[in-house]
DNA sequence: CCCCATTTCCGTAGGCCATACGGAAACAAT
DNA sequence: ATTGTTTCCGTATGGCCTACGGAAATGGGG
């Protein structure tokens, strides 16, 4: 399915959910079953458990043993609720301030990276019109004043900026996705590569593939560690070198 | 919604599709109306115009003026359509091996990002467990030749070769976030962005975001150009400097 | 105590989706 | 013309989001 996200829905309402601004006290009326909180909880408790396909209004209300439309109550849609979700698990990277700038970006990114293993569903959440609320505001100013910190230019350092947050979301989002499809196929990855194997015997052509096939001879595919280590140690090499070469960059 | 992808198909079955292997002619029987070709090639167009949400089985079947059923005599599903879909789209890439092994894996980058800029729902597709069909594999076999070429250790190559192309398909694919968005809910960014002006006015914390604040009053954020451009631009700046620092490393 | 404005709850229904099943239709060989 | 084989596709099931409108609960005013 497409990637989830918030649509034309009305900039305030969902700003003020974003920020907790309760509309105001309500001093007359029937009183509220559930609450905002409850509802994006059960919703990320769903996410996590079952995949964001799985998170469906209706579902979420069954959880907290209410009715479907109840929700619309308290929100004002599914893409609403997502990007409420999405900005409360950002919440809990709970970023400290310590070591230079480069430890500080480093921090951020295992962070962010935790972030997307404590809830693979964050893999299908779009990041180019994000939910401004104080989870992604919180994280963007860390990272800016980090890299503020190395003494780039201002220009370069929006430009740093941008390098490093599609750096951090897309690998933490490939790093989960084994992970997230593991848990909604039940199929692990390793069981899926090797049911695979028909390919390398049946379809592998060493001829049209002799850079592969020199590599493989060379055991540089003899590794130990499972896949998602493999994964994991590129991810800190890939964000090494990119701060490398930002470093690099500025003498 | 998720994530698209493959599932627990047959593997022989769809690689069968994938490398166009034909199960043999029927030399009896009612002649089919469409070919598998033809579902791939009007799935795509479907999902070029109006995103892979939209690209249902139904709506291809229409699109081809046959039954919706009709598909299923020809694909297994619509997973491995996806699958298909994917792997056509890749086959564009059109790698041609020239110039030293920094020239090559830009060209590669750049190649690839075309790719997800004529088909923006290359966002929504996974790339973990990858269709093993011959558009990611000439894209893998050209891109670890580049990086054999550059000196590196086998082992360093293969993790140079995760990080590069994680890199690559994270940022192509934040990069065509946006135009996706714009095409599928008919709001381009620069409209979304501007909807949000309230938020500047009445959520943001000027003492909160202290470096955010310095920035724009820096002149950080005051750029010509449009946001696909700055998004761009830094794709260019982060791959220059991930190769950078991989170049660096070897040293 | 009753009434009523106000607010929340939620059943129904419409219009999407993937795909299992099984029969109808088309075709080649006999 | 019959038969075997293959493809086509109508129907049905069970899911999804959410518009609509009425039922139920609540607190205050008479």
């Amino acid at each position: 399915m497409a990637a989830e996200r918030s649509g034309g829905g009305d900039p305030a309402r969902t700003l003020a959910l974003l920020w907790r601004r309760p509309p105001e006290p309500k001093p007359v009326g029937r009183k509220p079953k559930v609450s905002v909180d409850q509802i994006v909880t059960a919703a990320v408790a769903v996410a996590d458990r079952e995949g964001l396909g799985a998170m469906s209004m209706a579902r979420v209300a069954q959880e907290l043993g209410v009715g479907t439309m109840s929700l619309y109550t308290h929100v004002p849609g599914k893409a609403e609720l997502i990007d409420l979700m999405a900005d409360t698990v950002l919440q809990e990277r709970d970023l400290t301030p310590e070591g230079g700038w480069r430890e500080r970006v480093k921090h951020y990114a295992d962070r962010t990276r935790a972030v997307y293993q404590a809830h693979p569903w964050m893999r299908d959440v779009s990041m180019v019109r994000p939910p401004l609320g104080p989870g992604l505001m919180d994280g963007q100013e860390f990272v800016l004043a980090a890299l503020a910190d190395s003494g780039l230019e201002p220009r370069q350092v929006t430009v740093a900026h941008v390098a490093v947050e599609g750096f951090v979301h897309g690998a933490a989002a490939s790093e989960v996705d084994d992970q997230q499809l593991a848990a909604t196929t039940g199929e692990s990855g390793d069981s899926w590569w090797g049911a695979r194997q028909v390919f390398w015997d049946d379809y592998f052509d060493v001829e049209r593939y002799p850079a592969m096939t020199a590599l493989w001879n060379a055991g540089a595919y003899d590794t130990e560690g499972t896949l998602a280590d493999t994964i994991t140690s590129s991810f800190d090499y890939g964000l090494d070198k990119l701060l490398d070469g930002i470093e690099g960059g500025m003498r």
